[in-house]
DNA sequence: ATTTTTTATTGTAATATTGCAATATCACGT
DNA sequence: ACGTGATATTGCAATATTACAATAAAAAAT
């Protein structure tokens, strides 16, 4: 096989996996991490900041992209990025609700 | 390529992305959820309430094993799991840190 | 118009992940 | 010892992910 079937899983969950997994991966950390920390962060930054190639970056943000988390300015050559917050409060939400209620069913 | 550069990301990066990973798939999101709202949960159990082959849950419960989040005890034939809630409460204070300074590095 | 800068896309190779059938293992009951 | 039940492991096929070189595209500067 190969992929997942998402389909035997509800939104939840699902929503859960699509947040935590865009987060899954250290060079999206970092590029989520360095937005955070730097107004008018373009791609260049980016990939002169973490020391992996510019398609390899581009391909990250794209993930990242995918799930809203990202806002895009165009200035003059530059696309500039920075956080969603709006977005961001959400994923923070669903994956902190996730671990909340685990917790509390555990202690039952 | 196919594998990760963890070596360019420092410790925390990694964790993080180490965490949110094991929960980035809607079976692994399932399982930990079934394990903390049933004591006495075995493998069967999971099984026979998602829906996944038995090599596939016992393989997503060995990446959920793997980060230490689990564990096991065997009476009679049964290996029976459950959340190991020190380990649930670092995995949840690592990627809410992750939420929280993320946020305020926005707000800035 | 041409060059430069910036970013996305395409193509490709290597590796990882997902899922399952078949099998092995290990403990219990007979 | 033998069969049964529960779980892990192995082997395999399909798909996804990661990474990068080469290229395309689009805007600004010369």
């Amino acid at each position: 096989m190969g992929f997942t079937k998402k389909h035997i899983f509800d939104k939840q969950q699902n929503d859960i996996a699509t947040f935590t997994k865009m987060i899954g991966h250290p060079a999206r950390v970092s590029i989520i991490q360095y937005i955070s920390q730097n107004k008018d962060c373009n791609c260049n930054a980016l990939v002169k900041a973490i020391g992996l190639a510019q398609p390899t970056i581009s391909q990250h943000l794209g993930e990242i992209r995918k799930t809203g988390l990202l806002n895009q300015t165009v200035k003059g050559k530059s696309l500039f990025y920075s956080i969603n917050q709006d977005k961001l409060n959400e994923c923070r939400r669903v994956v902190n609700d996730f671990f909340v209620k685990t917790q509390v069913n555990c202690s039952k």
